[in-house]
DNA sequence: GTGGTCTAGACCACC
DNA sequence: GTGGTCTAGACCACG
């Protein structure tokens, strides 16, 4: 094999009782494995049908994720080859996950603004929440 | 009227287009305005019919919301007479703000900490994100 | 009814043997329709079921395809009320268009360019190729 | 060597992950050369296991494209001794480029009218596309 | 072997 | 009734 493949650090959980549909589900933990660079580019996705026996699921469940995957930019697919990561400008990435962060912590802003939770309160809540680095 | 209606200041909105039910995008106004205080004990909520008519929806619709709402204690529903907004504790209404936006938080905490984004680069977001009270 | 349906006029023809993909035939013909403005902004689209008995294909592939035109922002879907035609501006609707020409044109600009055939010689191609507006 | 090679000139790229398959871009790419006269009567085309090496892919593909571009009568293939571009008669070639470009000139003619863009504007846009010939 | 497409039939929440 | 999701099994072109 020439090509670096995910097989073995790949570990994708399925919560078949969840909301979240299966494909969301997959589509979600690689892009966590892309963007923390657990994936790097050119590495291969596991095959469809590989995938599916794996996680019990149907072949089309894991093909509507990878073709999301594609269509968001994260991985491209060549028919008979295989999936593979895309390539993703480390500024590009930077700039995804800030966005991401950002999207979500404006959601619990605008909460609490709206319940008339004052600044100093609402970061005393992250002084709690956030945990402290471990030192060495 | 011996009662206070909150229809003139009641302003629910729907999206029929998003991905949240309709009945819950109900819920979660009328909840907001109860948690807000624009909604107060003993306020009247509009009729089923009223308000099915007014967002053009289904009054199984409206229903559902004010069943659930009833069971959350927000509002008491009262056969022929109407749905009123219950009796909360400022207590337990203070408690029940910090809950949610305390739910919230955290998820855009566990998002930045997968991400591998930093205490301090948090709080910085924050410094950013979040309005500064205005001075009198 | 309230709401204009597009079954009178609508029309949605199927190549079973064509190499286009089915969902991207329906595709095609549904964008056509919003673009020439045949169907309007609230306009209603045929049901899942309804549809994919008319044209005696799956489900799944007109699902898919309506999945994909709400992507593009030519529809919006709405679980439990159906399919409509999504507000598009006059204005992103002419860019469209034009850009999709060019990209078009573009294409035979290349290829005749890459064989050596002049500006002159290819602007008579079209003189003989598009057709003249009929006179009333 | 007593014949000419292309193999200098050559650079025939693939995209794994486009849509055309990758034996339709290798001919693609030796038609174009042939038609611009990069390449011309007699000469010899790479051996197959050369150039499925070079391209990293398979021989069968390569040989999938040869065979076809003898069958459209761009090189002929001589069992032990490889495969070399065919006579074309420059009338022949003329017009097969010319049926070509119209082809494709057709397709934007016809996306064209149904949008309503007029035959002025179209050609507006040739004028604004085309790149003039640059003087001496 | 691979991905791409399609089918028929099913279950769900929502209206 | 509606759209949203999933399954199992199939055929295709491509490598």
């Amino acid at each position: 094999m020439t090509e670096r493949t995910a097989s073995d650090r790949l570990t994708v959980v399925i919560a078949h009782q969840s909301e979240e549909p299966i494909y969301e589900q997959i589509k979600r933990q690689f892009r966590q494995s892309i963007m923390t660079g657990l994936m790097q580019e050119g590495d291969s996705l596991p095959s469809l049908r590989q995938l599916a026996k794996e996680l019990r699921v149907s072949v089309v469940t894991i093909n509507r994720a990878y073709e999301d995957l594609e269509k968001e930019g994260f991985i491209v697919t060549a028919a008979g080859r295989g999936a593979f990561v895309a390539k993703v400008s480390k500024e590009s990435l930077k700039d995804k996950k800030l966005k991401l962060v950002e999207e979500k912590l404006m959601e619990s802003i605008e909460l609490a603004e709206s319940y008339g939770i004052s600044r100093a309160d609402f970061i005393k809540m992250i002084d709690l929440l956030f945990p402290r680095q471990k030192h060495g």
